[in-house]
DNA sequence: GCTTGACCTTGTCGTAGCGGCAGGGTTTCT
DNA sequence: AGAAACCCTGCCGCTACGACAAGGTCAAGC
């Protein structure tokens, strides 16, 4: 038979053939005179068991090591542990399902897919099209991959859901255009911490000293004045957390 | 923040932040004086956003997409398919799973997995030390893959019953070191094909001449004798398939 | 001041299982 | 005799990075 003719009757390609014969997973055959591979039924029988082997998802690695042991019981071991991984695969996969059906569910779905407890934070929020909120929301998703964790979540809802919380962000806004020594700036800054409860911070593993890379990060993501808001809100916040560990 | 940093932060490795600047994913951030990446806040929420899609198993290009799109109706049509995906894996890896079962339930699994209806078949059939019978039996692994489908073993299950048959291959099991003008061939090359009912013929599709490249094949797996008894058998067998379409 | 260790840089190779293509020879049908 | 349908070898490409290699940079400790 030539590769064509026995890659029709076992149902591969003769392309797979030759690529089982560079792993060295099949032994090439003898030649014909003009260079074709010549194969025989022993052949066609080989290539159907690696046919229904790799179809069960055995890597073709593990498929050599059956066919060269002498059979039996490792073929019962290979087969046991290949199913072990397909369950674990399974659970992966409805896994990841499960957590698609809540995001299509969800017809939010802001833009990015988050944590259903972030979105049920959000949502209890009121809306607002404060510039300063809007990027405070883009930092709770990073949080949300960050920290993760429910826990968190639940010591935000209620500033979350403060109304007076809004001002505050309003009153960062109106701070855009202003200069780093505008008198605004302490009151602000003052409030905004204080408004931060002990529990938030509880849950917050360490953000480090303001001059850390993130901190540098966080500032340069703000215009002077609002920037230097913020790096008074960090400092007076990690004081907090360092007075009470 | 540099590299590692950021990584880190978003709970991935700096290696895979390369790779996706490298194939455009992310953008390149700004350097510092020293030629390292200084990335923002903006950067780790979008990088937390990729981690979220490819964690539910979104392949980069499409993550791409959807973080170009100015998305909305774009993500949810890509999570639709995503998830239609997922369920063809789910299913595909169930499937493989019950085959799975059925063959570790089976002690017998001879060295290869074979269908549930050649297990049947083969169970059926008397033991036998006959090389011939045995040889035989690797032609119906192979016929397993080839044709597969209940029908031709149900077919098969009376040829394979009858001990008569057993008979059959002692005898050319007889020829193995005769020559090729035995007188016994004749005989035996008769009765054998008598012994193959219609019902089967009518189940494979069409072996085709002798001379075809698996015809010869299968010659080439006989010694002379034996060899001369499967050719007359093959060119009677495919002389009835041609007299009753 | 000098070393050590933990970072960072670029680049290349490897992974599993082939598909696709290039560039050439063979056989077979018309 | 030309075209179609085979066959050959060999190399690139795919996913999503991990694992090097060979070097530059920076803070801390002696």
């Amino acid at each position: 038979m030539r590769i064509g003719e026995i890659a029709a009757l076992v149902g591969i390609t003769p392309r797979a053939i030759r690529h089982y014969h560079h792993i060295g997973l099949l032994p090439e055959p003898r030649r014909q005179a003009n260079g074709y591979r010549s194969y025989s039924v022993r052949d066609a029988v080989l290539l159907a068991r690696i046919r229904r082997l790799t179809e069960l998802g055995l890597p073709l690695e593990e498929v050599r090591d059956v066919l060269a042991d002498d059979a039996g019981r490792e073929l019962a071991e290979v087969l046991g542990e290949l199913d072990a991984d397909l369950a674990r695969q399974e659970r992966e996969i409805q896994e990841r399902r499960r957590v698609l059906a809540a995001l299509l569910e969800d017809p939010l779905t802001p833009d990015a897919p988050l944590s259903p407890a972030l979105v049920e934070l959000l949502k209890s929020a009121p809306t607002t099209a404060s510039p300063a909120a809007a990027k405070d929301r883009e930092h709770l998703s990073l949080l949300d991959t960050a920290v993760g964790g429910d826990a968190v979540y639940a010591a935000l809802r209620p500033l979350a859901e403060d109304p007076a919380v809004l001002r505050l962000y309003e009153r960062l806004d109106e701070l855009d255009g202003a200069a780093a020594d505008d008198p605004r700036i302490a009151a602000l800054a003052d409030e905004m911490a204080a408004a931060v409860p002990d529990e938030v911070l509880a849950e917050i593993p360490y953000i480090g000293p303001v001059a850390t890379g993130f901190g540098q990060a966080l500032l340069a993501d703000y215009p002077p004045a609002q920037a230097e808001v913020v790096r008074r809100v960090m400092q007076t916040l990690t004081a907090r957390m360092h007075r009470r560990p």
